[in-house]
DNA sequence: AAAATTTAGTAACCTAGGCAACTAATAACG
DNA sequence: CGTTATTAGTTGCCTAGGTTACTAAATTTT
């Protein structure tokens, strides 16, 4: 059982992650963008204005990886960060004008890698493994959320 | 369809990769082993004497990182590098007595975290679940390893 | 045999991610 | 009100991974 490491859960599916971060990075680096990148612009998209903190939890990684994923982002023009006016401590983040035409042309290159990473999967198992991954996901952001303020073993 | 980001499966793997990993890791941290360490030394206790592109070519990552992560477990003195008598360029990788018996307890704590991951799956579900992403992992190799000779897009 | 090509490993530079420590600003409380 | 605690973001240090360019050694070609 755990002897049989090519059918272990967990490194499968860090290969899988692996190898389609691979292809997209391969895909997107000639128009400059990363996958991260791509992901932070998508969110964007759909949550202008958002503060940092916020995006932090949305993604569900670590504000200091976010804060530097927009260093990246801001550096090239894609994204601009503006002081909350009742909180300055918080930066609320917008897409500039310069990246809107490119998100489109991002999403299809992704929807290719994506349907080609699952080429040899029916309908129905392309539902059950979003379904079985959905449910893993939720338990572990869970797990590793109540694991910061107490025991792990 | 590409809007339901929630459902992406590419990104579904991708965070279920990495919430595994930052539960593996915060848990072999005090061991002084990361996920990928430990990953490294239990090949090398099915092939020890391994040569480092062989390796690479095993664990399906770039020869670079490879080198990376063995000098950090040689720096531990958790691995050695001998030059190979017949060709003067490779280096053959073997496991330290030291490294022996920390190798159980990581595979169980290894355990752990992999049936905390999956622990609202079936027996079924887990079976499909393995078999779909070997299947994945198996065209997504072959697809890297062909796009690296050929066009992407 | 000499020259050209391939191969093994390394080094340099990049992104991504985590954790911990810090500063500045806000909120809570006595 | 002033002190204390919390929160937002940044910075520094770590591992991991990729790509490219390089050196030295081995192989192949001519």
């Amino acid at each position: 059982m755990e002897e049989d490491f090519d059918s272990n859960i967990g490194f499968l599916v860090h290969d899988v992650a692996r190898l389609m971060r691979t292809m997209y990075d391969r895909r997107m680096a000639p128009l400059g963008l990363t996958r991260s990148q791509w992901w932070v612009l998508n969110h964007l998209y759909f949550h202008e204005g958002i503060s940092q903190t916020e995006f932090a939890s949305v993604l569900d990684i670590e504000k200091a990886t976010v804060g530097r994923l927009l260093d990246r982002l801001e550096a090239k023009g894609w994204v601009v960060r503006k002081s909350d006016a009742q909180d300055k401590r918080t930066k609320r983040v917008y897409l500039t004008k310069k990246v809107q035409p490119t998100l489109q042309i991002m999403r299809d290159l992704a929807a290719v890698t994506r349907d080609e990473a699952v080429r040899s999967l029916s309908k129905t198992e392309r539902k059950q493994l979003r379904n079985m991954l959905k449910r893993m996901r939720d338990d572990l952001s869970e797990m590793t959320a109540a694991a910061t303020t107490s025991e792990l073993v």
